[in-house]
RNA sequence: GAGCGCGUAGCUCAGGUGGUAGAGCAACGCACUUUUAAUGCGUGGGUCCUGGGUUCGAGUCCCAGCGCGCUCACCA
């Protein structure tokens, strides 16, 4: 526990004093304080108080707080108490405590939870303040606080040792006061407008409803393996067909993938199913969302995300061909069009205008690995590509190759193109629709084009915060889908999806026309506190466990 | 998974070109009855992330590993 000799001597030093606080007649962990106000009341009612006002009229408080800070000044002193994330000062005096009352003063430390009792005053300096008249010890802090005035500022060690960087930092404690607004806003929204909150499995035999890979577990008297979940959409979409037309849950899901600032393990999503909806209805629906939801977090749609200030009431809306063709950078070759989206050879030729043929083709013909470091690397280019044309390049050509490999639809090819080309432009809120059907198994083909599907996603901040579609409702159709889903498993993709076969029976007892969305909430939390990393908007980060050198030694042995 | 950066006292940080480790806060002692990053005087505190190597000598240079951050890949 310990991190040091210095922390151990600090412990037992404090024990020393917790000895001497109890010879002087105060129990060391006393159960509860009386106190009549909390710190934020007293804030609220007084703040404005002119000193003549609270001579006048005496208001007597008893108040408890962590000591923050504390200045001892010969026969009296200071000291600043924390609760709740607001601070008051407290002023003690040896002829108004008395003498056990500043023996007890003299033994406290920053960090000790203590009560007291008083008036408030003001001080020369115009700080409200409590003139202590009896001084009540809680609980002791028995290792020493971060520095004072710049407080936790390492990074590792605030998410590894979250309860110092929430008492010491009043940024991070707002950060989850306004993540848990966005809930219960979120909530509200949901509620008001009919839809019943369920909870679904976490603990799935099939992991379905996303393409991601799944942690796995084992229950011991089934002794059955289990997969944490990916997504509760299977689950939902099930009790659209068993009559709750409206249904949401916000929970976590679990990801068996990389870390990064927009990903954890382990995140928490919203989502939530409309009978008789389509995704039109749920653009508009997001669209009075996410504002609303601003509004009742920040009293505002305004927010600064990295340094740009993003107004969440203003939409734009594009197709995801539309959007590669919006946001393609001329200086790397001739602006795609719709036709050029038309099938794999429409599309290969125009690749062929961006990168010469004889380059697309000799790495086909050296037989090289295709997977994008790989094809960087035979172009000559570093990784991380050192610009976006670059980057562009490798995308197109890693596309070109697949496709001459028969090994993605050209719907796969216009997804990872619109991925490079655009996603990195979406700062001001943006939905993307209709997708290719080849990336959107679970989504309603669009009618006049059954080659693409009526599905889009919202972007803010340049990543992706929410997905949506009309919800797939045809039980042949979709055990289709997933029949072609196990052919791309067999060619190795561990994310697609597997048969979920009493999905499909669900689906054929008849599931209404459906629209249904998932929005991440650590995302929008990040959006809406302006956290660059999404480990800033999660109490418990998941880190590597540390281990201690004496650990490390003792299991080699 | 790859590239780059960082790791020095409990905390925040200094430590040109290699020469026995420093400051502030915190801690301990003393003084101080309206301070507020209180002040003044004094004291203690370090496996310089770990393990190798080069060297007469490594916090500093080299190699390997560990942890964290950022970027990229994957993904929401």
């Amino acid at each position: 526990m310990y991190e040091s000799e210095f922390e151990q001597s600090v412990f037992d030093l404090r024990r020393e004093k917790l000895k001497q606080i109890e010879a002087l007649g105060h129990p060391v962990y006393p159960n509860s304080f009386a106190a009549t106000h909390t710190l934020a009341a007293i804030r609220a009612e007084y703040d404005t108080a002119t000193s003549e006002t609270l001579e006048q009229n005496r208001v007597s408080v008893a108040v408890a707080g962590r000591i923050m800070a504390i200045r001892a000044q010969g026969k009296a002193g200071f000291a600043v108490l924390q609760q709740n994330g607001v601070r008051l000062q407290i002023y003690v005096r040896l002829d108004a405590v008395g003498e056990p009352g500043f023996q007890l003063y003299k033994l406290l430390d920053m960090g000790d939870h203590i009560g007291v009792t008083g008036y408030l005053f003001r001080t020369r300096s115009g700080e409200l303040t409590v003139h202590v008249d009896t001084l009540t010890f809680l609980s002791k802090a028995m290792l020493p606080l971060p520095e004072k005035y710049h407080g936790l500022a390492d990074v590792e060690l605030r998410y590894r040792q979250r309860y110092v960087d929430l008492f010491m930092n009043a940024d991070v404690r707002e950060v989850f006061v306004k993540r848990a607004a966005v809930l219960r806003a979120m909530r509200k929204v949901f509620d008001e407008r009919g839809f019943l909150e369920v909870e679904t499995p976490m603990m799935q035999p099939i992991a379905g409803g996303a393409a991601a890979k799944p942690f796995t577990t084992h229950h011991n008297a089934l002794d059955i393996d289990l997969f944490l979940r990916i997504a509760p959409e299977l689950y939902l979409k099930r009790l659209v067909v068993g009559g709750l037309d409206r249904v949401y849950e916000i929970n976590r899901n679990f990801r068996n993938e990389g870390i990064s600032t927009q990903h954890n393990p382990e995140f928490t999503m919203l989502e939530f199913y409309q009978a008789y909806a389509n995704y039109h209805d749920l653009m508009d629906l997001t669209e009075e969302l996410i504002p609303y939801v601003a509004m009742e977090v920040n009293g505002t749609t305004k927010t600064v995300f990295n340094d740009v200030e993003i107004d969440l009431s203003q939409w734009q809306r594009f197709t995801m061909r539309e959007a590669i063709i919006h946001f393609w950078d001329e200086e790397a070759g001739p602006r795609p069009t719709m036709e050029d989206f038309l099938d794999i050879g429409s599309l290969k030729s125009w690749i062929e205008k961006i990168i010469p043929r004889e380059i697309l083709l000799r790495d086909t013909l050296q037989g090289i690995d295709v997977r994008p470091p790989f094809v960087q690397r035979a172009l000559g280019i570093s990784t991380p590509p050192p610009n976006l044309h670059a980057r562009l390049n490798a995308v197109l050509h890693f596309i070109y190759l697949r496709m001459v490999r028969d090994e993605i639809t050209v719907g796969q090819g216009i997804a990872s193109m619109f991925e490079a080309v655009a996603e990195e432009h979406l700062i001001q809120p943006t939905i993307i629709y209709d997708f290719p059907l080849a990336v959107s198994p679970l989504s309603k083909q669009k009618p006049d084009e059954p080659d693409w599907v009526e599905r889009f996603e919202f972007y803010i901040g340049g990543f992706e915060l929410g997905n949506a579609f009309s919800e797939l409702n045809d039980p042949v159709e979709q055990r289709n889908r997933f029949l072609q889903q196990l052919g791309e498993r067999e060619r190795g993709d561990a994310e697609a999806h597997a048969m979920d076969e009493d999905y499909v029976r669900a689906l054929s007892f008849g599931l209404p026309p459906t629209g249904g969305e998932g929005i991440g909430i650590d995302r929008l939390t990040m959006v809406l506190t302006g956290s660059r990393s999404i480990r800033d908007v999660i109490l418990f980060p998941l880190m590597r466990p540390q281990v201690k050198q004496a650990d490390a030694d003792a299991m080699s042995e």
